[in-house]
RNA sequence: CGGGGCAUGGCGCAGCCCGGUUAGCGCGUCUGUUUUGGGAGCAGAAGGUCGCAGGUUCGAAUCCUGCUGCCCCGACCA
């Protein structure tokens, strides 16, 4: 490709807009455009990057089997209100308002399941695994980060259809292994966490990350290699446990302490010591949570534990009516009226425990859960923190912040029952199929590839996602004849060899050149200047290590053909 | 949806508080000329309903009201 008639309109000064790095990047080398609040058109260059990316990802789904679809954007809303995702999904699902009954798809489970439906019909037909590559669209409250979070945005999704759990356990493990060798080959340094599955129903669920500060998901890391969504990780720290002491609760004022940070530093009390109360609303009813000390409580683990979404915190009047306290003086005992109490696992038969009385000012001391109180459950309710030993070995917990690039669930029977799509099994019983989803964000792929690969000069790209294989600069050609041809042939000799080749034969100076291409990021550089190829000779630079070197000009195919090799 | 910020030639910004020439600057673009291995020099030129709609005023980019768009933080994220 020459250059003097390609669209690169790279750009000297960063956009105000652009934030994190892989959106300058992708600005500034003019690999996107935005058009709006999380819309972006793909300019020649990154729909090239782009379709490198659906390569990789089309050559290793095809491997595990999987049959490419195309499926429609406009979906029938009647089959999304079959699953009760119309309302799961609410403002995020775009609906078109000038066709009664169409909505934009979010995602294709639903699609999917209905032409399962339409076809499969025994066990003898499974398994299957149908993908597809293409546009979905959500209406995301907060676009931001480049095309990291869009309204629409390139997603490779992946279902698999088994007869059996053990079938899904072994389609499952197939886009596991798929989805190490796609991050490898793109050249991504992932992690792979244990996640929530959330809405999306389903029993076991797995997210591909990358640690990156643009991130918006928050994981828990340690060098044994455990490592999980915040969601759900957990750690090895020891609960409160008992001690040694038979007194019996007593009422104290603590007319000043609103907080667990008051307690301890007015009383001289320690983490261990307190049981911290809230009050959510789970279903409309309230429910008391115990936690330890200052330890925060995870919405995902009760959404896991009530199984549903529907919970709050309790308002203050709602508090107040029914513990008969106000914030900062509830406790298990006392309480106005009989709830359901909770607490976390740390908290398991503890003694010797400060607590709220249900009074406002006052709180009671050596509470013994499994004496004074009862104590309906104890879950895992705590987020976790940075420091904490690991569960596999103890190791120290990192906290990292990372972009989710893919994530795969076993989804079970959820839109297989809903949408009746059954199979007769060998026994002749009539069951639903047994469905896996598994989504990568294609975008996500270059934004985590860039928010890895670049210098201060710019991108440098890896020799699977680059654009180009080689960048041909051909430096003053209007003033040298020589360099001109030598240039032409060149480009004529790598083309011919099967290299993708950009030839920068604009007529430009060589310092807009040298910076255009290091901003581009092309692997390899090969530099056309009158007084090597006066000699016989021709420049080359490799990007991502600035290694150059001079070598003759009959040499440099073959010197191309090694990098690549 | 809460909080904050921004909107001025293609891009990046100043001007606005304190209303008053012809709305500036850098980059880019075009013409000529000199330059030619790390974003060149000189000379000239084109390009703007100051986001939109009202209002105040003799007079509004500037003050007031409403709206829209975009960015950031938070909430949300099947």
């Amino acid at each position: 490709m020459r250059q003097s008639k390609y669209f690169i309109p790279t750009l000297k000064e960063v956009p105000a807009d652009a934030i994190i790095p892989s959106h300058r990047l992708m600005l500034r080398s003019g690999l996107v455009r935005q058009l709006a609040a999380g819309i972006f058109s793909w300019l020649p260059l990154g729909h090239i990057v782009l379709k490198k990316i659906m390569n990789i990802l089309r050559d290793e789904m095809d491997a595990i089997g999987g049959q490419e679809f195309l499926l429609p954007a406009l979906n029938p809303i009647e089959i999304w209100e079959q699953t009760g995702r119309v309302e799961a999904m609410g403002d995020v699902m775009f609906h078109i308002k000038n066709r009664e009954g169409l909505v934009l798809a979010p995602t294709h489970e639903e699609i999917i399941t209905y032409h399962a439906r339409q076809h499969i019909q025994s066990y003898r037909d499974l398994p299957q695994i149908w993908y597809q590559i293409q546009t979905k669209f959500r209406n995301e409250p907060r676009p931001k980060s480049g095309v990291l979070r869009g309204r629409q945005f390139l997603m490779k999704d992946a279902y698999s259809m088994d007869s059996t759990v053990e079938g899904l356990d072994v389609s499952y493990q197939k886009h596991y292994d798929a989805y190490c060798r796609i991050f490898e080959r793109c050249g991504l340094k992932f992690f792979i966490v244990g996640a929530s599955s959330g809405a999306m129903g389903g029993s076991a669920s797995q997210e591909f990350m990358v640690e990156s500060d643009a991130g918006e998901d928050v994981c828990a890391v340690s060098d044994s290699g455990y490592a999980a969504n915040l969601e759900v990780a957990t750690s090895a720290l020891p609960g409160v446990g008992r001690i040694d002491s038979t007194n019996a609760i007593e009422e104290f004022a603590t007319p000043s302490a609103k907080t667990i940070n008051d307690l301890k530093n007015q009383f001289s009390l320690t983490e261990n010591q307190l049981a911290k109360s809230v009050v959510y609303m789970v279903n409309s009813e309230p429910v008391l949570i115990l936690m330890r000390g200052n330890d925060e409580l995870n919405e995902s683990k009760l959404e896991s534990v009530f199984k549903t979404n529907q919970f709050r915190p309790a308002e203050a009047e709602e508090l107040f009516e029914i513990t008969g306290a106000h914030t900062g003086s509830i406790g298990p005992i006392n309480l106005k009226t009989k709830i359901k109490i909770v607490a976390d696992n740390l908290l398991k038969d503890a003694n010797g425990l400060v607590s709220g009385a249900n009074k406002d000012g006052f709180h009671f001391k050596n509470i013994d859960f499994s004496r004074d109180c009862k104590i309906d459950e104890y879950h895992d309710f705590r987020t976790i923190c940075e420091g904490e030993p690991c569960p596999i070995n103890g190791s120290p917990i990192r906290v990292v912040k990372a972009i989710e690039l893919g994530h795969i669930f076993k989804l079970g029977t959820k839109y297989s029952t809903a949408l009746h799509a059954n199979i007769l099994d060998a026994e002749g019983v009539e069951k639903p199929i047994i469905m896996g989803s598994y989504g990568i964000g294609v975008e996500r792929v270059m934004a985590c590839y860039l928010e890895q690969g670049f210098d201060d000069k710019g991108i440098i790209w890896n020799k699977a996602l680059t654009p180009y294989h080689v960048h041909l600069l051909g430096l003053n050609l209007l003033r040298s004849p020589e360099v001109q041809q030598a240039c032409e042939d060149l480009y004529k000799e790598l083309t011919d060899a099967g290299f993708d080749v950009l030839f920068d034969d604009r007529d430009e100076s060589p310092g807009i050149k040298f910076n255009d291409a290091d901003l581009i990021g092309i692997p390899i550089q090969i530099i056309g200047g009158k007084k090597n190829i006066d000699n016989g000779q021709i420049e080359f630079k490799i990007r991502a290590t600035n290694e150059r070197g001079v070598v003759n000009i009959t040499d440099i195919v073959e010197k191309v053909r090694n990098f690549y090799k």
